[in-house]
RNA sequence: CGGCCCAUAGCUCAGUUGGUUAGAGCGUACGCCUGAUAAGCGUAAGGUCGGUAGUUCGACUCUACCUGGGCCGACCA
């Protein structure tokens, strides 16, 4: 019993017995080195191949990492229960520019520049060391929520090794030509001097003020050749000048502005202002013009306008590579906003580069990367574009190109780790992948994979795979995997390289310099000599070609390395070769929902590029974890729940129940810390009660597993419901967890401890195990709960490791295994499944709940016994139920009547009521239904009567007699006024409530009974202490202490009885219902 | 603005291929049980299943539109 935790309330601040016996347990594990050894015993079972996807240690976990966490434990566990072989390697990601920005603040620096300027050596070292800053926090957050992760031995992104693999897959996309470089429009921060991937731009869109400008783009007259409809325009102004308008909120892109866009069917009109004639399309016209009378001169397509020329509203260079000043026809162009006619900035905009090199415009970009007007931009050169902006308008408008201006308030990113730096749109020099080559693979592969929830397979995976551009791979930054390209500087000829070997192999002293900083220098991590900047410091030359090959300066962007991680975890293929293959694609993973354009792209982009196979075949997306009120949690909101506020409250394993069970796992959930403490009460709290009933009960007689008992199927029918369910229970809680539905598998559970364990089985059994004479039967009633705890206790073991292990210490099995964890998981035995008994005992439970209601509302408590009960039940399988003498006696008893009588037909007690079995009877008798539903409605005592002696009913709904079986009609069984009698689904329960002196006697000596136990409680005696009794009172008490003398001495281990008129100076006052008794409990001393 | 998801009791959520009286837990009120109880059980109040229209004998469930919330994408120029 010591073991059994005993609850120290007194103690307020001292960790709860939920809480204690988990750290118990997590020391246990410890000191066995069990994970280690469950890892061990399945070393050549088949696998079941888990990817943790790794998390940056270089910010504190939080409350939703537990919840990925747990997710990510509970099947692996349960596989690993199930007996395969899951390894469970952790991994973490330590590059990018989150780790570069943490370094900046703490080196207090910012940008580029100042980076350059600090030594690159240097600042890459702080990163080096910052990535596992909260390692320790992490570390002991995994092994507190009890999610079994090989911490020991981590891929880790930056590790040569992991480095090596990543070199390995880009020479051999570059070998089968899917690595190029181009100009690509990206999002650049200028302070930064760097480009941001798109999640880095999703994070940083706040509303801000732009200018707002219409500006006028001058036509140029018309040349021989033009189209009549171009004439036509010029002769409709009368020689008044005819500006196009076009709408910018940048008007630092205006001097680079090459063309403007118009759409070939959307309607324009040509409007004279008096003094001038002006363009915009038709359906804007009264917006933008509202301030000025106007005439429509003319209206027309969109394509009469396309080919014109016009005067570029500056002239500091010409647009390089294409034609200039052009209208041309953009797809893209719509009437929602602006003017219907588009400046175009091929330098600055990514729809503006493609439809300028589809028409031949050229390509101009007068802003320098720092984000300063270009040195040939006269009054503005050097100028930070946003403020040119003010200098561009003016000079626009002291001559007269600007038609209207004024501010707009909109959406757009800034830098998400400097807020008051806007990014810009940059056309810039990138090397990518091209993804784009195996869009339809990526899609053919995806829809492969088992999605959980299924939509993201086609709608927000889907949608992301089909709008997929080419993977923009450089980061022109400082920490990250280096690119593994050389290129040479006279030729341009490319070389990639795909591992340290192919770089002594073109210069065999490639790392001489490294090795000798060093030696000079033992801190300098082995590491480095694959990253900046000294892998920048190698070059190479070809025999019989010029120039020198010198590495792209760029790093790789971070995802890359994450996606790179089924191989490079593995340091495939220069070593695994055979492990990789064994453990590729992963069976299972699990991240949240915000992975769908991270590492679940990245994963599949790489699988499928390198390997032509999903990375993965079945994932779980986690939803994102609220507050209380439903908000996103973020620190600036300050309701980020710290895990740790969390844990040694209530404890770890109610926290991953609560996670698992509250909501399905891609449902963003309200965390309520409330909803923890009521897992802890409700399901802990009633678990641990059970086992401590069953300890307490065994202990005393002895049992233990060894001990022989009946077998299975001569058990009495409780114990053989119990067993059957429990296979039930098995068999369901397996197909959930086969489908990768952790919620319903942990519900299954929660409500057979609760309802069927706890509070069926052992509360109706537990005279059995105190009281039974039959040793037989005590010992089939110990070995059937023993055998449900041992069960839950497995299936609990993936959902709550802690509680399951400590769980089944307590129970001694004869399993020989130092902890459930090293087990097996029980296989549902179908021949231990009795559909038929767990119908009837269903039935049964459902009378006895509709019997305490009738009790309820005739207001006659438990304790009172009655005479009879009249029950009944919808189909043969209840009513058989209610027969069996068995489970009749826990009707009896748990209601406390005399008799149950079971009817059957309609009569004094139940009346019946007849209703379609609508998913038979609807496909059959389609519109006719309404009408049979009335006749059942109005039958006779003869046709029910009929029915119920035949089985069968005709009637005639119109249309000739029809014939109605039983299994088309539904019977459903109420009691008649004058009982107390409830009903619900079929099922009545009709309560005699005539009570007779007889029987109020032998309630109130159950009262008395009552009593003396709470009394017994009260002077803390064991429930095997032997009592004297003295009992003093009216008339009644008397009564029935002489009529039930035997049953209350026998109740409460009395071994004397007395009935005294006076009542002793130690007895007890209590008030039966009205009426005063004396106790006096006395222990005799004799405890056995 | 676009895509996706969600909307069921005061709160957190279930609800299987359309089927009879839409469920559970928490909370509230009242009652009950306790020789395992850290507790538990029962009853009641509480719902036009976000709204409208449609398909159907029948819609919480399917379809369309609308409203509100969330996530993601989007400077639409």
């Amino acid at each position: 019993m010591s073991e059994v935790v005993q609850d120290s309330s007194s103690e307020k601040d001292a960790p709860n017995s939920q809480v204690r016996l988990e750290e118990a347990a997590l020391q246990q594990w410890r000191e066995l080195d069990l994970f280690r050894a469950a890892q061990k015993r399945r070393a050549d079972a088949p696998r079941f191949t888990f990817y943790e996807g790794p998390p940056t240690a270089n910010g504190r976990p939080g409350i939703h990492h537990v919840l990925a966490r747990a997710l990510k434990d509970v099947i692996c566990r349960y596989h690993d229960l199930d007996g395969k072989l899951v390894e469970r390697k952790a991994g973490w990601d330590t590059h990018g520019l989150p780790v570069e920005v943490e370094v900046e603040k703490k080196l207090k620096i910012h940008g580029k520049q100042a980076i350059c300027d600090y030594g690159i050596e240097g600042f890459t070292r702080h990163c080096m060391d910052s990535v596992f800053q909260y390692v320790g926090e992490w570390e002991k957050l995994t092994e507190r929520i009890g999610y079994w992760l090989d911490l020991d031995s981590p891929y880790v992104t930056y590790h040569e090794n992991y480095v090596e693999s990543v070199w390995w897959s880009l020479k051999e996309l570059h070998k089968k030509g899917l690595l190029y470089q181009s100009h690509k429009v990206i999002w650049w921060w200028p302070r930064g001097g760097t480009a941001l991937s798109s999640a880095e731009v999703g994070l940083g869109y706040r509303e801000t003020t732009d200018p707002s400008v219409v500006a006028r783009f001058v036509l140029r007259s018309p040349r021989a050749g033009d189209a009549a409809s171009t004439a036509d325009i010029f002769s409709a102004a009368s020689g008044k000048h005819v500006a196009l308008l076009a709408w910018t909120t940048t008007p630092w892109t205006l001097p680079s502005n090459c063309g403007l866009a118009v759409g070939a069917k959307i309607k324009y009109s040509l409007c004279d202002l008096g003094a001038e004639c002006v363009i915009v399309a038709s359906s804007l016209k009264d917006k933008l013009l509202e301030a000025h009378p106007h005439s429509v001169l003319r209206e027309f397509d969109g394509a009469a306008l396309v080919g014109l020329n016009y005067e570029p509203l500056f002239s500091f260079a010409l647009p390089e590579g294409g034609r200039a000043h052009e209208v041309i026809h953009a797809d893209f162009v719509d009437i929602s906003t602006g003017t219907g006619c588009v400046h175009l900035a091929p330098g600055f905009g990514e729809d503006d580069t493609r439809v300028a090199r589809e028409n031949g415009i050229g390509f101009l970009q007068l802003v320098e990367p720092d984000g300063t007007m270009s040195p040939c931009t006269g009054p503005f050169a050097g100028q930070p574009i946003k403020e040119a902006d003010k200098d561009i308008l003016r000079d626009l408008k002291t001559r007269g190109l600007v038609f209207s201006s004024g501010q707009v308030r909109h959406e757009y990113p800034f830098c998400w780790r400097a807020p008051d730096d806007p990014l810009i749109q940059y056309a810039r020099r990138s090397w990518f992948v091209r993804t784009t080559a195996a869009k339809e693979r990526l899609l053919a592969l995806n829809s492969a994979i088992d999605w959980h929830p299924e939509h993201i397979r086609d709608g927000r995976f889907g949608d992301f795979l089909r709008n997929n551009v080419d993977w923009a791979l450089s980061r022109e930054r400082f920490w990250g995997t280096p690119l593994p390209i050389w290129v040479n500087d006279v030729t341009g000829e490319v070389d990639v390289i795909g591992s340290v070997q192919d770089i002594l192999d073109r210069n065999a002293h490639a790392f001489d310099a490294f090795e000798a900083a060093r030696a000079a220098d033992p801190t300098l991590s082995s590491h480095f000599r694959v990253h900046k900047p000294w892998i920048d410091a190698i070059t190479w030359t070809k025999p019989g070609s010029e120039g020198v090959f010198r590495r792209a300066p760029e790093v790789i962007d971070c995802w890359y390395d994450s996606g790179a991680m089924p191989f490079a975890q593995r340091h495939y293929p220069f070593e695994n070769r055979e492990l990789f293959e064994q453990t590729f694609p992963a069976d299972y993973i699990c991240e949240g929902l915000d992975q769908t354009r991270g590492w679940f792209y990245s994963m599949l982009a790489l699988g499928t590029l390198l390997f032509d196979k999903a990375p993965y075949k079945s994932v779980i997306v986690n939803g994102l974890v609220n507050d209380k009120q439903g908000r996103k949690m973020s620190k600036s909101v300050g309701n980020t729940v710290n895990p740790w506020d969390v844990i040694p409250k209530h404890g770890a394993d109610p926290l991953r129940w609560y996670l698992l069970a509250s909501s399905p796992p891609w449902q963003s959930k309200s965390f309520d810390a409330d909803g923890i403490a009521e897992v802890e009460r409700r399901i802990f709290g009633t678990l641990w009660p059970c086992l401590s009933f069953f300890r307490l009960y065994a202990d005393v007689d002895s049992w233990t597993p060894a001990t022989p008992s009946p077998a299975a199927p001569l058990r009495p029918a409780l114990d053989r419901w119990l067993c059957s369910r429990l296979h039930s229970v098995t068999r369901d809680y397996r197909a959930a967890m086969d489908e990768f539905d952790p919620m319903k598998a942990t519900r299954l559970l929660g409500t057979f401890i609760t309802d069927e364990l706890s509070n069926w089985y052992i509360r109706r059994n537990r005279a059995r195990f105190w009281k039974s004479k039959d040793p037989a039967d005590k010992n089939a009633a110990y070995a059937t709960l023993h055998e449900a705890l041992r069960t839950v206790a497995f299936l609990l073991a993936p959902i709550a490791p802690m509680s399951a292990h400590h769980l089944h210490r307590e129970l001694r099995c004869a399993d020989g295994l130092v902890s459930v964890h090293l087990g097996d998981l029980p296989r549902c035995d179908a021949a231990c499944i009795d559909t038929t008994l767990e119908q009837r005992m269903a039935a049964v439970m459902t009378v006895v709940s509709l019997g305490r209601a009738a009790r309820e509302s005739a207001r006659l408590k438990v304790r009172q016994p009655l005479l009879r009960l009249i029950a009944s039940g919808p189909d043969v399988v209840a009513l058989q139920g209610l027969k069996d003498e068995d489970l009749a006696r826990e009707v009896r008893e748990e209601l406390n009547v005399k008799e149950l009588l079971v009817a059957e037909r309609s009569g004094p007690y139940c009346t019946i009521n007849v209703k379609p079995h609508l998913p038979v009877l609807g496909p059959k008798l389609g519109k006719r239904l309404s009408a049979l539903k009335t006749a059942l409605t109005q039958l006779s005592e003869a046709q029910v009567a009929g029915l119920e002696e035949r089985g069968e009913l005709i009637l005639d709904l119109g249309d000739g007699p029809i014939t109605f079986n039983t299994a088309e009609l539904l019977v459903e069984r109420k009691g008649r006024e004058g009982f107390a009698v409830a009903s619900a689904a079929g099922f009545m329960a009709a309560l005699d409530t005539t009570v007779t002196p007889e029987l109020e006697c032998e309630g109130l000596a159950r009262e008395l009974i009552n009593r003396i136990q709470t009394q017994r409680k009260a002077l803390g005696l064991k429930v095997t202490t032997r009592i004297t009794l003295c009992i003093s009172g009216d008339a009644q008490v008397q009564a029935a202490v002489r009529e039930h003398g035997s049953r209350i001495a026998a109740e409460t281990l009395a071994l004397d009885l007395t009935c005294a008129d006076e009542a002793p100076s130690d007895a007890v006052h209590v008030d039966l219902d009205g009426i005063t008794a004396h106790i006096a409990v006395r222990a005799t001393g004799d405890g056995a």
